[in-house]
RNA sequence: CGGGGUGUGGUGUAACGGCUAACAUGCUGGUUUUGGGUACCAGUGACUCCGGGUUCGAAUCCCGGCACCCCGACCA
């Protein structure tokens, strides 16, 4: 934790450190040993919990069953799906040795588990009667990037990654978009944090899929994080993996796949568009902690009071599933107070001899540096509108701000001055691998995706002028 | 992996090639304070990232490694 006479870096001027100031601050990871690993430290992990805790229960309810596949993926498995070797072969971890021997066959850290689980899906799956196979695991898993930002790109990483057959096409592409309106709800209702919804480019889908979906994120410098996919992976990997099933007319046809999955990286997300130049914002619905109740002690007989009245609004609030923690270190109140501004918790509630003796409390939302004040008796409520008028200013100012910087343009020029400028840009684009290399290379934009809301249309390609009748495309400099 | 930058107590910094590596903060104990980082006293804490070299003498110069940061390429 840094020291008082070293504040955090303001995020205009240097938004990457400022990221990482603020992680530092709040106490969220360590650097670890290996390079690029993460130590999620407990108020760290404490975030990942309140998005395991919504995503599992929300994966449950659509019928999804929790399993667990193993870590290590013989390597001939992973070669099986030829698109999907090449597009994970550079960032692969793999074990020569096991027991003091060099392995007959080298062992792959999964990357994904697509390959392991589909090998023993072929098994599982042998009639129509056995679809659709629905199975999520939650996880760990190993992707040796170049460069690594805590949250945003580790070496390793948590997630859950959701893998299903079923018997069509349609049942298959309903899944996916099923399962990316769950990770826009997880964006909206946990991180606050509206998103661009669609679908991705050719170039830019899954290694393996037929279709790629996508979560997109603005960040407050404007570039785009992609958080979370939903992939129809049509019939790609059923073939390779034979993953084939016996129709009601007695033919075997090969099952329609899809995964999906969402990273801690969503965590990155969520602290680099709403926190501040104070430090870490948490949204209600992230904190395990919501609620931080600071007393005043003077060292006079009151204090005990104090305590006790700042005890009854703590039990009154847990009372109503709203978590709170008491503050009784030894510290001076103005350092607990930015201690809890660098927490990021969501609000404060001051408390001393002057609100025992008039039944209120102050309390502060960390998005605003106002005091209020409200009566005792209505601390449940109080605490509660306050919560839920945070989340809703928070996902408001991201909303505005996506709102504002999304930017339509017709000629190239535009287009690049609005790149300069930070913004997403819509516009036609002639879909072609070159066209987009290309784009990229001048600019730095890649194709964000195709977003759900647009309609298809005739247009020009932004950068060739070939005609198209397409969706527009969101390009952005992305993370 | 290419280009650039930075590595000094837990943290942030300072020190011309030259005294026992300095200052702030933190941490521990004490007194004092407590409605936005109290003040003072005492204590604690660094083979100056690692390995070589140049030199009478290296935190400082040179070479090699490693780590971190920035900009690219790769990606959730």
């Amino acid at each position: 934790m840094k020291d008082k006479n070293t504040p955090i870096t303001p995020r205009a001027e240097d938004y990457s450190q400022w990221y990482l100031d603020v992680i530092r601050e709040a106490d969220l990871c360590d650097y670890s040993p290996v390079k690029g690993c993460m130590i999620l430290k407990p108020r760290g992990y404490a975030l990942w919990e309140q998005a395991v805790s919504f995503l599992d229960a929300e994966i449950k309810k659509s019928g999804v069953q929790n399993a667990y596949f193993p870590l290590f993926i013989p390597q001939r498995l992973l070669t099986k799906e030829k698109e999907h070797v090449e597009g994970f072969a550079p960032e692969l971890a793999i074990v020569t040795h096991g027991g003091g021997e060099a392995l007959d066959e080298p062992l792959v850290v999964r990357p994904t588990s697509e390959t392991i689980m589909y090998e023993t899906f072929k098994d599982w799956v042998q009639s129509y009667r056995d679809l659709p196979l629905l199975i999520n695991q939650w996880a760990n898993v190993v992707r040796w990037e170049k460069k690594t930002k805590p949250f945003l790109r580790t070496t390793e990483f948590l997630w859950q990654e959701g893998h299903t057959v079923h018997a069509t096409y349609e049942e298959a592409e309903q899944r996916t978009l099923d399962m990316l309106d769950m990770y826009r709800r997880y964006s909206e209702k946990m991180l606050a944090l509206p998103v661009i919804v669609g679908q991705k480019t050719e170039q830019e889908k899954f290694a393996g899929a037929l279709k790629t979906y996508t979560c997109e994120a603005m960040m407050q410098d404007g570039k785009a994080l992609q958080f979370a996919t939903s992939h129809n992976l049509g019939q790609n990997f059923a073939k390779a993996f034979e993953i084939n099933f016996l129709t009601e007319k007695n033919e075997y046809e090969f099952g329609w796949q899809t995964s999906w999955g969402v990273t801690t990286r969503s965590i990155g997300g969520m602290i680099m568009a709403h926190s501040d130049d104070k430090g870490l914002v948490i949204p209600p619905n992230m904190a395990a902690t919501k609620v931080v109740i600071i007393p005043f002690l003077k060292g006079g007989e009151d204090d005990a009071k104090v305590l006790a009245y700042a005890e009854q609004l703590a039990s009154e609030l847990k009372n109503n599933s709203i978590t709170a923690t008491i503050d009784v270190t030894d510290k001076r109140p103005g350092e607990k107070h930015y201690q809890h501004e660098r927490f990021g918790t969501p609000i404060r509630i001051e408390v001393g001899g002057r609100e025992l003796e008039n039944n209120s409390f102050v309390y502060i939302a960390r998005d605003l540096s106002e005091k209020q004040t409200a009566e005792s008796k209505n601390l449940v409520e109080t605490i509660k509108n306050e919560l839920t008028n945070m989340h809703g200013r928070l996902f408001d100012i991201v909303q505005n701000r996506l709102d504002t910087n999304i930017q339509d343009v017709s000629t190239y020029e535009e287009f690049k001055q609005a790149i300069e400028d930070g913004k997403f840009v819509r516009c036609f684009f002639d879909g072609t691998a070159k066209t987009e290399e290309l784009i990229k290379e001048e600019t730095g934009a890649s194709t964000r995706c195709y977003p759900l809301s647009e309609v298809e249309q005739s247009g020009i390609c932004i950068k060739t002028g070939v005609p198209v009748t397409s969706k527009k495309v969101i390009f952005a400099r992305a993370y």
